[in-house]
DNA sequence: ACCTGAACACCGTTCAAGT
DNA sequence: ACCTGAACACCGTTCAAGT
């Protein structure tokens, strides 16, 4: 063990195995993707990515972390909109996320960490998606059901093909909830 | 081979074939019951299914037309009835398939097969859907965008957990479209 | 035509052994 | 503490051989 190892050369280490499996679980699915093949564009061997996570639904949560982080910096960055436009940034920004939203919902129910974060998750979502709907005017007793409502289509236009118009009239007749 | 083999058998064994998948991949889920699970439930061995069966998605595949075709006919016998009940008796009614509906999802971009079923489920879900909208009252031009509002709005409330009531008042807000 | 036991290929995970 | 090669356990699928 060399004497100059930095603290930070673990996280160094532990956040290319996190890029690489963000990039293979957004581009060819969580399933799709053996452990080896993470490991091999990482550089590490596989056995390696066991010293850093639990295992592949530990991995899975902390590319979840990663990218919801990045889309967070992300919608911050892009400052204040109206209410329909922040939908549709969301909506074009998280489209190529799709692979990830399916096997979320795919591993809540074997996976108690996947589960963990997918309850984390739409604490947040809810949080954020109420403040916007309170801006736009909605009655504060329909805003739990009205918070739902639009995180499940923002769930189902990530999940399903559509074209760019069709986006458009979805997030056009939500605005009647207001 | 026996001389008095009635056409039916085949169709008789796919049939328990499919009724063990069924249960099990309602109760237990898709990626967590290995093909030999469902064969000695079903009294066959393992490689029997591949005769019946290319191979796990097309018995998926199955097991979803089955699950498709009871809800069609249920769903036809409990009779005509107000628009906002319709969609609480989907919601109960296909609660329990919440297992199905996340591994069809996850599977669409692996599985070719999966991909044309959900393809198809999803024409005739938007043509029911989009029927019960025109009767309830809802502009012609808005019909696809509602139609899809509800679907995933259905998918939403089936994957997610949530109580009686929240079910109720995302109903009735959805009744808000027409 | 229908069914089977044995084998194959693949993959997530573990472990004893290194530095 | 960190990393590895080899092995293990499991599972979907195939295949040669039966009836």
């Amino acid at each position: 063990m060399p004497a100059n190892r930095r603290p930070q050369d673990r996280q160094e280490k532990r956040a290319e195995i996190v890029d690489a499996a963000e990039q293979l679980f957004v581009d060819v699915g969580f399933e799709d993707t053996p452990m080896a093949r993470i490991a091999a564009a990482a550089g590490v061997t596989t056995t390696t990515i066991y010293w850093y996570f639990d295992d592949k639904d530990a991995l899975l949560v902390a590319v979840l972390d990663q990218v919801l982080a990045s889309a967070l910096r992300e919608h911050a960055a892009a400052g204040e909109q109206p209410w329909d436009e922040q939908l549709l940034w969301v909506i074009t920004r998280l489209r190529r996320l799709h692979r990830l939203v399916s096997v979320v919902h795919a591993r809540v129910s074997s996976s108690p960490v996947v589960n963990d974060w997918h309850d984390r998750f739409h604490a947040l979502a809810d949080i954020n998606l109420a403040e916007g709907f309170r801006a736009a005017g909605v009655r504060e007793q329909d805003l739990p059901a009205a918070t739902r409502i639009a995180v499940f289509v923002i769930e189902g236009l990530l999940t399903h093909t559509h074209d760019e118009q069709t986006a458009r009239d979805i997030v056009r007749l939500l605005g009647a909830l207001t």
